[in-house]
DNA sequence: TCGCCACTTACAACTTGCTTACATTTTACC
DNA sequence: GGTAAAATGTAAGCAAGTTGTAAGTGGCGA
């Protein structure tokens, strides 16, 4: 299994780093944001597994960039040096999974990572999007209960994009993502395989088409 | 025969250590899972002979939990702090084999162990897969009451098909468990064997070649 | 030495996924 | 709006890769 990926996003540079070191000794991969627009920029171009998220934000406001992560289905937990209660519920309430005041211990965090983490079970076995399960351990997608058989890439392509769902995700991406980096062929190849998907579980409608962007899972929330 | 290994799912650590410590004094082979999702990936990952299985757990019911285990063919026993007799017979009717409420005394909950596990060998002593029945004291394997010849490293194979029923195992995993993990071979003998398994057993379709992933043993639950 | 078992090899058969090509839709610009 | 250009949808073909399986090889214990 591949390592969680979090993303850090924290303006005071000593305090990131000494985060980031933390979770990549426990064997978290750790990218770091300075502020609000950076975060977003490095949301859109890669999955990340959970966020640590500071409230108090150069350029733009914490609590705004969480709508952002809920949209992508990303769990966060907050930082912030405020240890106010009406602070605190407001950030849960906006759907934060969990709240650290600063100055925190590392193990602390660590834990609370840790808790959340599992909690959206990323390592879970199945996921379901409207009548479509998807069944990790035994590789299956059901449709209404009705098996669909899906190849290979196809299976990957449909996970990707229903961890993404209600994001859009480029072509470029989606290459990387499924394909691999070094992986350098027509970014038309991803449409056909979209295009089987589609066809496959009756999404014809679900899989949005972002002109000149990429495609999009849409589902209700 | 290897020792009998035990999955304990509770998330108070200060019992689940002392669970495992008197397991492991008294010769089982103990893991130790701290919520729902984390007791659903060790089971992803390795073969366990019963589970422990505390009721009340951070993000996931654990009434919800057995019917994992339940498909696994795994015994469990709960672990409860309640003392009410609707909630025994709420997880028994759930499959549960037994049921202890804390805090047990560590000699009680061996003698259930045992007691659990005595009852499930002697069933489990032979494996029942639709008309092929696996008997592992004999180490026989009958198809419609005829024996089927089945060599040391097929019917090891076999049983890891059967005890990871519907779950996808990976070429490299089959060959960690079954070959051990310092074997360094073809990954392409796995196919081999599965081919024997498939015209031994008549198991063509029900032993589901997974593409780039291995191989799934397919039951109708 | 014989017999059995398990690993490898080799080739056949199948599957996958990339590309191409053309139809259709959307966008850009007047 | 209207039209040309660009982007997308999708079926079909094909090459590369994966899997199925028979046969060969070598090791190990009786």
């Amino acid at each position: 299994m591949d390592k969680n990926r979090i993303l850090v996003v924290e303006d005071d540079a000593a305090i990131s780093e000494l985060i980031c070191m933390n979770l990549e000794i426990t064997g978290y991969a750790c990218d770091a944001a300075m502020d609000g627009p950076a975060a977003l920029n490095m949301l859109a171009q890669a999955s990340y597994d959970m966020a640590l998220l500071d409230i108090m934000l150069p350029n733009m406001d914490g609590y705004e960039l969480i709508g952002h992560f809920n949209d992508a289905g990303i769990p966060v937990i907050y930082l912030s040096a405020k240890n106010d209660v009406t602070d605190k519920v407001r950030g849960l309430r906006l759907g934060a999974e969990d709240y650290i005041v600063k100055p925190f211990d590392a193990l602390e965090l660590l834990v609370r990572v840790e808790k959340v983490l599992q909690r959206h079970l990323r390592i879970s076995n199945s996921l379901q999007i409207e009548d479509v399960s998807i069944n990790f351990t035994e590789r299956t997608v059901r449709k209404a209960g009705d098996v669909i058989a899906l190849k290979p890439l196809e299976f990957d392509l449909l996970v990707m994009l229903a961890r993404n769902r209600n994001a859009v995700l480029s072509r470029e991406r989606l290459l990387n993502e499924l394909w691999g980096e070094d992986y350098f062929g027509e970014t038309r190849t991803v449409d056909v395989h979209i295009s089987q998907l589609r066809k496959k579980l009756g999404w014809g409608r679900r899989i949005v088409t972002v002109p000149k962007m990429g495609y999009r899972l849409e589902v209700e929330v």
